[in-house]
RNA sequence: CGGGAUGUGGCUCAGCUUGGUAGAGCACCUGGUUUGGGACCAGGGGGUCGCAGGUUCGAAUCCUGUCAUCCCGACCA
């Protein structure tokens, strides 16, 4: 492609942009927004996404999955049907026809895959199908941000796997699981695979594929001595059984704790450590009141609340309906004493609390000497509380560390959840009528392209791995009003991208200075300038990444490609 | 959805406090010099000052409303 006639339009300032794949994207000439959380991609852009799209098809291809393409207008009947229509809230964008009919945006597609599918598979002996299409998406994101991390109308591949039954799903979840690691190997990326909540989608079973990085969105916890990985929602809590002379704790008594809310304050305020804390919170599960606690310097875990409780909607309860049920404000709630019966659930770790200290329900008070099963009982002990570091990591008893993550892949398994909802079955060997068991995968296609620059950039700009730049080589004719350079490098423009090779020539009436910035940013992993050495046949190769170059004579560029291009991502 | 901020040429921003016919740098066009790390000189084109009302002889500037965008938080396959 020459430069001379294309639209990469490259910055020298940009403002707007807090993240640096965002800003490169900008400043390269990659990409244009068009509205909040909505962007043009320009010709470099979308070369990235098609060598994106190239990578996750082969693997997807390769794995047996077919790829079709369904529409990103659905009717609202389908989204009725399942009951996310009104469950999925508001980031489901809805629209009517000029009749007058619902639509919505597919944010994604179980619907209408299942719809497909129920038409159209009767039997077993289709099955195992799996199903893909690369499309795009729309979910209408309170608050987009972070360029492509968080749009609201992004490119996304996802696939759908049905099967007579669960080993069958179990099969092919694993085989999807390894074309994901194929895929985000092939890309370039540190990633790691962690255990995962099923979220509004539903099923169990899940894992996301996380590309390890400062600006990622998520926190996941490692252990630093096995392979352990889960995001942080997820992370299961070990719980050491400690045992304590029960005899010498005194009753419990009230004390004055005038305007001391918080866990800090009363601690300190008392001068008794956090860890003796009972921290009493009312959520408010499918909505009925629940109140939580956990030890005073632990933290409240909702997504293991809502999984414990198996409900659809978890959220802290507001001052108001705090006071409604306590009878008093906030941060002096406690167990005991409550104003109306409501459902208590502890953090396993607060039955070790031999002598704890808790709201009274009283204002400006706090009751201390509490001891749990003495002094209340609570419905259920269980692990509710958000993993920390320094825990011990379930799996191997070793330390538990967080790292920040983007994430770029999940697969489910969602069994039943669509197939039974939307009456979508086939019959088996026996000739009786079952649910499809069900699977589905997802790639964030458009978040990969930042996820990867966020991998790959120094300070001067993007740096491509090779299977993702949109060029392989950047020919750079220094001075283009030089006939012997423009001569060159015309000849090797015409000789690379016969052979086959993927070549942007800057042939602009630029300065040198100008075309090496727009390189530095653009990031084509291999360089080739022709400049003042033409006048003796010689160019040079640089590497973007490693900045390793050598002097060569032109006629010579297309045999020592191969070696360069090889050597481009190390 | 709560809090904060900003809308002035393609981009980055000044001007607004104290109302008086709109500016700079970059980018763009023409000519010339320059040519291996974001050149220089000269000339030139381009803006309903987000939008709608209002106050005023007069509004980019003051008032009201509205829309858009950004940041923080909550939320999130």
């Amino acid at each position: 492609m020459r430069q001379k006639t294309s639209l990469i339009p490259t910055l020298r300032t940009v403002s707007e942009a807090e993240m640096i794949s965002h800003q490169l994207l900008l400043r390269a000439g990659y990409m244009r927004q068009v509205a909040a959380g909505v962007y043009s991609f320009l010709p470099l852009g979308q070369r990235v996404l098609q060598k994106i799209i190239d990578v996750v098809r082969d693997e997807l291809n390769r794995a047996g999955a077919q790829e079709l393409l369904m529409p990103a207008l659905n009717p609202a009947e389908l989204w009725q049907e399942s009951g996310r229509y009104n469950t999925y809230g508001p980031e489901l964008v809805k629209l009517q026809d000029r009749h007058g009919r619902d639509f919505i945006l597919g944010p994604t597609h179980e619907e209408t895959i299942t719809d497909l599918v129920r038409g159209e598979v009767n039997t077993y002996k289709k099955l195992p199908m799996t199903l893909y299409q690369i499309q795009t998406k729309f979910r209408d994101e309170k608050r987009p941000r972070s360029g492509l991390l968080r749009g609201r109308e992004f490119l996304m591949k996802d696939a759908y796997s049905f099967h007579a039954d669960r080993e069958s799903l179990d099969q092919t979840y694993e085989e999807l699981y390894q074309a994901y690691v194929n895929i985000f190997t092939r890309l370039g990326l540190n990633f790691r695979a962690v255990e995962a909540d099923a979220g509004a989608i539903g099923g169990k079973g899940t894992h996301e594929f996380m590309v390890l990085s400062d600006a990622g969105e998520d926190t996941i916890a490692t252990c630093e001595a096995c392979d352990y990985a889960a995001n942080i929602e997820m992370a299961e809590v070990i719980y050491k059984e400690q045992t304590h002379e029960q005899s010498s704790i005194p009753a419990p008594e009230k004390v004055d704790t005038p305007g001391k809310k918080s866990i800090e304050d009363v601690s300190s305020f008392l001068n008794l450590p956090s860890n003796q804390f009972i921290k009493s919170l009312f959520f408010i599960v499918d909505e009925e009141p629940v109140l939580v606690l956990v030890r005073g310097d632990h933290e409240v875990n909702e997504v293991k609340v809502k999984n414990l409780l198996d409900a659809s909607v978890c959220e802290l309860a507001d001052e108001e309906t705090v006071r409604r049920i306590a009878g008093v404000e906030t941060g002096f709630v406690g167990p005991v004493g409550l104003k109306e019966k409501v459902k208590i659930i502890a953090d396993q770790a607060v039955q070790s609390i031999a002598d704890g200290v808790m709201g009274a329900n009283l204002v400006d008070t706090h009751l201390v000497h509490v001891q749990p099963k003495r002094d209340f009982t609570v419905d259920q002990y269980a692990d509710i509380r958000q993993i920390q570091e320094g825990d011990a990591c379930p799996r191997c008893g070793g330390m538990i560390q967080f790292e920040r993550g983007i994430e770029v892949g999940h697969v489910f398994k969602l069994g039943t959840k669509y197939s039974e909802a939307m009456n979508a079955n086939f019959l088996d060997a026996n000739g009786k009528e079952q649910p499809f068991i069900m699977g589905c995968y997802g790639i964030g296609i458009s978040r990969l392209v930042a996820a990867i620059i966020e991998q790959h950039h120094d300070e001067n700009g993007m740096i491509w791995p090779i299977n993702v730049a949109p060029f392989a080589v950047h020919l750079i004719a220094v001075n283009m009003k030089k006939d012997e350079q423009a001569t060159i490098a015309e000849g090797l423009y015409e000789k690379l991208t016969k052979a086959g090779i993927e070549v942007l020539f800057d042939d602009r009436f630029e300065r040198a200075g100008v075309k090496f910035k727009d390189a530095d940013l653009m990031g084509i992993p291999v360089r080739i300038t022709v400049g003042a050495k033409a006048s003796e046949g010689m160019v040079e190769i640089k590497l973007r990444r490693t900045g390793e170059s050598a002097e060569l004579a032109h006629e010579d560029v297309l045999k020592d490609l191969p070696n360069w291009l090889q050597k481009a991502d190390q």
